[in-house]
DNA sequence: TTGTAAGCGTTATCAA
DNA sequence: TTGATAACGCTTACAA
C-alpha cells in the first residue's frame, strides 16, 4: 500500500503539505495542490485509517447496537442507518446484543478504544449510569429507545401516542374486552412503559377496566404468539380483542388462530405495531402502527455525524411521527 | 484511556515485558507475568487496536457484504456470521452492497487499509478479476455466492441439487407445466446458472420441455411475486405449478392469487427457496428448499480465522446439505 | 506557503 | 528472562 511519504516523494514535496491536501487545509498553494492530487490518484493512495485514529483524528466508523438483526424491525433500521451513513463516507460496525448486558457493554468498549466514533444504541439493556460513563469516550445516540434524562440525542418516538392511537381504535371499534401484549413488562416503569400509559389512557378514557388475566409481558416472536392465542383460548372470559407490541406476535395470533379455526376479525380483533412487511403477508392483513423506520435511521445518522464534528453540539430530543395504518385485522 | 505504558509503570516493568503478557508471548516469569495482569485488570486497560493496526497486527474484525440486510435470508445470514465471529473475539462490518459494483469496491478497499482483516463476500457484483486483485491485501472468502475458479475458500451449497429436488418434487406430484422464476437469468452462464441447470435436468429426466413463456428473469419481491401470477392468469396456456428462487417472490405469488381467487395448491402449486419464516406465514404454508443459514454463517467464520490464522491454508470449498421442505403449498 | 520533527500505542528486533 | 529502541502512517506544533 502507498504510504502519505510515497505521495510525498512522487510529487516532489513534503508530507505535512500532502497531509495538507488531504485535510483541505488553507495554505497550499493550488499547484502544489495538483501535484499532490496527481500523485495520490497515481498510487491509487488511501489514507490509512489506523493511522489516523491513533493520532486521535475520526474514524469514520459508527456502531449500532441491536439487540437482533433478523429482527425485521431492526434490519430495516440498521438497512435506513447504513444508507445514510455511507453516503456520508462512514462504515457501520454492527451489534447484536441478544438483549445481553454484557454484549453491549463488550461493544461499547469500542469507543474506548477509539474503533468507532459513535455508538448508536437502538436498545439499552444496561442500567442508564452504566451506559452513560462511556459517554466520555465518544458520542452516545439513542435512536428508538431512550431513557428519561436529557444527556445524549435521542431520536424516538411518540410510543405513547401510538398506542393510545391502536387502543382507541380498537375502543372505537366497539371493542371493551380488550387483552394486551408487550415486548417488555406491564410497569409504570421499565421497558415498554410509554406504550403502557398510552394503552392505559386510552382504556381510562373510555372508562374500561383492564382485567389483569389478558395482560401479556415478555412476548417478542411469531411463535410467542402462538401461544398467546392458545391461552386465550382456554379462558372462560375472553377478550375480544388483542393488542401486541410488534406484527411479529400479532402473526403468530393470526396464523395460530387460523389454525383453530378461529376468524379474524369477527372472533378477535388484532393490531401490531411496526408495520413490517409481515403485516402485508398475513391473511388478514393486519391493522397496525407505522413507526417512520427510514426517518429514524437518516435522523440518526444526520444528528451523530454533527456531534462528531461539534461534540459541544445542544443536546436535542428528536421526535418523529407515528400513525395508525388501518387494514383488515380489526 | 490507559496505555501500555501505564501498565508498565503501575507494574514496575517495561512496555516489551507487558506486550508479551499481552500476547502470550514465552519467556516471562509467572511472577512478573501476575504483575503485569494485575495492573491491567487495576488500569482497565484495553490494547488499542489502532495500534496493533498500525503495527501490522490482526484488527479482529471481519467485513461482511451483503446485497440488502432487509432480505430476511441475509439476515439470518449476517446474524450467524455475527454470533460466531463475537464468540471468536471479532467484531462484524457489515456493507450493503445493494447489488452496486461501486460500493461493493469501497467496501473491498478496507482491505487495503487494514481495517478489517478479512471479507466475507455473500454476493458477488463485479467481475471477479477485479475482486480477486484485492485479496492480496487480506484474506476473501465467498459465502452463499461463488466462482468457478478455486482461488478462495468458498462456503456454499449444492444449488443445483436444490433447484432439482424442488423441480423433481413438483413433477413427483403430476406436473408437467412448470412455470420458472429466478432472482438471475436464465442462462448457461450468469447468476442463478446452477439452479437453471438443477431445474433442466429434472425436467429433462421427466421428458418435460420447458415453455419460454414460463420463464421469468430479475424475479425478487414480493411484490415481484405478485406480479407474476397477475401475467401467468392472463396467459391462454397456463403452468399449473410454478418454481420460484426465493421465498418472498413465492409468498407474493401466494398472497395475490388469494387476492384473484385462486385456491393453491389445487390450482397452482408453488415452491419456494431459502425456507425464511415467511414460507410458515403465508397461508397455505410454503414447501421450499432449505438452505442451512447457520452453519454457513459458522463454517465462514471457522474458516475465515483458519485462514487468518495460517494465511498459507489450503484453498479448499465447503459444501453443506441443502433439503426439500415440504409444506402445504404444492 | 512550506517543511521538520515529535508523538499517537503497539510490537519486533536486538542487546543485555 | 528482561528492556531499550525503532518502526507502523498519520497529523500538528513550530520553525523557516
Amino acid at each position: 500500500m502507498a504510504t502519505i511519504l510515497d505521495v510525498a516523494k512522487l510529487s516532489g514535496l513534503s508530507k505535512t503539505t500532502v497531509s495538507r491536501v488531504i485535510n483541505n487545509h488553507p495554505y497550499v498553494s493550488d499547484k502544489k495542490r495538483e501535484l499532490v492530487l496527481k500523485a495520490m490518484k497515481e498510487l491509487g493512495y488511501t489514507p490509512n485509517p489506523s493511522a489516523r485514529r491513533l493520532r486521535g483524528q475520526l474514524t469514520t466508523t459508527i456502531g449500532v447496537i441491536v439487540p437482533r438483526i433478523v429482527n425485521p424491525f431492526f434490519a430495516s433500521l440498521v438497512n435506513s442507518i447504513e444508507l445514510a451513513a455511507y453516503k456520508k463516507g462512514h462504515q457501520v460496525l454492527i451489534c447484536q446484543s441478544y438483549e445481553d448486558k454484557e454484549k453491549e457493554l463488550a461493544f461499547l468498549n469500542l469507543l474506548k478504544t477509539k474503533q468507532v466514533d459513535g455508538v448508536i444504541m437502538t436498545s439499552i439493556e444496561n442500567d442508564w449510569e452504566v451506559i452513560e460513563s462511556y459517554n466520555e469516550y465518544g458520542c452516545i445516540l439513542l435512536c428508538n429507545d431512550y431513557v428519561n434524562q436529557t444527556v445524549v440525542p435521542m431520536v424516538r418516538l411518540d410510543q405513547a401516542k401510538g398506542a393510545y392511537l391502536g387502543a382507541k381504535h380498537l375502543i372505537d371499534r366497539g371493542h371493551q374486552k380488550i387483552a394486551y401484549c408487550t415486548g417488555g413488562l406491564f410497569d409504570e416503569q421499565g421497558k415498554g412503559k410509554d406504550r403502557n400509559q398510552g394503552f392505559q389512557k386510552a382504556l381510562k378514557e373510555a372508562g374500561i377496566k383492564i382485567n389483569p388475566k389478558w395482560i401479556f409481558i415478555d412476548q417478542h416472536t411469531i411463535e410467542d404468539g402462538k401461544q398467546v392465542i392458545k391461552q386465550i383460548l382456554e379462558m372462560e372470559d375472553r377478550p375480544t380483542a388483542i393488542f401486541t407490541g410488534s406484527d411479529e406476535i400479532a402473526g403468530g395470533i393470526i396464523i395460530e388462530a387460523k389454525e383453530q379455526g378461529i376468524t379474524i376479525p369477527n372472533d378477535f380483533a388484532i393490531i401490531g405495531f411496526d408495520d413490517q412487511p409481515i403485516a402485508e403477508i398475513v391473511d388478514p392483513k393486519l391493522t397496525t402502527i407505522r413507526q417512520p423506520v427510514d426517518q429514524m435511521g437518516n435522523k440518526s445518522i444526520e444528528v451523530m455525524i454533527k456531534m462528531l464534528e461539534n461534540p459541544a453540539l445542544d443536546i436535542k430530543n428528536y421526535e418523529l411521527p407515528i400513525e395508525l395504518i388501518v387494514r383488515q385485522s380489526t
